[in-house]
DNA sequence: TATTTGCATATGTACATACATACTAACATA
DNA sequence: TATGTTAGTATGTATGTACATATGCAAATA
């Protein structure tokens, strides 16, 4: 298997060499902890430096995905968790990660006057009618989310959009828009007859509520967003590690 | 400000070179959103390659200390959220930076036979006894957290501990023990009758409850922590950024 | 005046090179 | 046999160099 990186190629060599990286490792042959060329070598097969090859497995190494040892050589994690990225997965690409198809109970757009805080967060005219969207989406078992996202206008979303796509995939290819920054607030709440009722449990259940933020990468708000999620079929998990000390080579 | 870098030294140059733009951004006199020094007069000043001060630089860039924008500059961020490491202040520390003073309300140090799943999460002999820590704390007003702390036996913990002093702390200083990797789980629950009288709430009130596995660099096993929040007191605040796609240099 | 052009500046990308250091395994020695 | 030495290998650190590209400003132009 001998790679192609593109000299000529306005991409620069180090994301090809990534992007690569990233081919190789998902191979099932390489699942199992192998180790990676030695950087030399590896250097010379893709026809690039070193050092160019070094950014490359940096990111990887970064998030996780390749750990190094001097003297030893470069080798592919086995269980990846995949911590940060995680959080920045959509719900539907969430579940499809873990293999639950999704299913959406319910769908509602509509377009709303924002309230002040709202109006205040997106910095618009309080007069401005904005998109909102409700979804109710869960398993084939039931549902256990109640989203509702309200968008910034500036993004131009008419209403007519597809919501069974991930959202976050719309944003991008139809609309150009990047969510890069997200702020959240989790916290719990007891369900209504509202909340119970789209959620299909009782009156008085524990649900964990999140309120979400979300900026593109100029740091201008694009969405926010509410979700009550069912607390029994449902938990949150963060992965953080500490500041490190080590850095690049 | 003249700075000093030590070629001889057997710390690496780029992290004496990352210490030293750590020291020059926390004075006062930088915090504005100031430019640093374009990176050739800078690799000048410290002595060092243009490469080795961009390692350094990198790393602040990672943690989004610094903003590198093409033909114009490095800046020092301005508002610093400080995402990640939030996530790793201890409940003291976190209160302490918001200014809110700590008040414990009870503490409760006993050693108990590990369950099955403790026993395994911490690769011991389920017949040893471990350390559990009980606390709850709050602020003036009352008490919104409930922790209940289980720490490995390798940590060395006698129980005499101060436990009123920051937990991260005790262990680093005093056992030499660094937490390094936390993975968390969050979810809602309803009080029970117990709970509730330990927070003074009622039955049936809903709570954020996390389950923390803490691991130390290593990756062993070192503490496994419950949480029960007041949830009307208390949000659990997560802020994320999308991997982003630029590099070393 | 408004717009374009071009220069200076600062970061971004890429390479070749050299030596340091951690680790492994094979070999030699007591 | 047990232990210490050494050679080989792979990553870690560091430098010097060159050119690409985005930005902002100032001068030239319509």
């Amino acid at each position: 298997m001998h790679f192609k990186i593109n000299h000529k190629s306005p991409i620069p060599l180090h994301v090809q060499a990534e992007k690569l990286l990233r081919q190789l490792i998902a191979d099932p042959q390489y699942q199992a902890g192998k180790f990676l060329p030695n950087e030399i070598d590896l250097a010379k097969r893709l026809a690039i430096s070193r050092a160019t090859l070094r950014q490359a497995i940096n990111k990887l190494v970064y998030e996780e995905l390749l750990v190094r040892k001097k003297g030893v050589g470069t080798k592919v994690v086995t269980k990846k968790f995949s911590s940060k990225s995680n959080n920045w997965l959509s719900f539907s690409q969430e579940m499809a990660a873990r293999g639950i198809p999704v299913r959406n109970f319910e769908l509602h757009v509509s377009w709303v006057v924002p309230n002040d805080g709202l109006a205040d967060f997106f910095g618009i005219d309080p007069n401005q009618k904005i998109l909102k969207l409700e979804r109710v989406r869960g398993q084939a078992e039931g549902p256990f989310v109640y989203f509702i996202s309200y968008f910034h206008p500036r993004i131009g979303l008419t209403g007519d959009e597809d919501f069974k796509r991930p959202l976050y995939d719309i944003l991008e290819s139809d609309f150009n828009t990047v969510a890069d920054l997200s702020k959240e607030e989790i916290s719990a709440i007891l369900a209504d007859k509202s909340l119970a009722e789209k959620l299909e449990t009782d009156v008085g259940a524990a649900l964990l509520f999140r309120k979400r933020y979300v900026f593109d990468q100029a740091d201008r708000p694009l969405e926010y967003n509410l979700g009550y999620y069912k607390a029994d079929s449902f938990v949150y998990t963060v992965e953080s590690r500490r500041q490190h000390s080590s850095a690049t080579g």
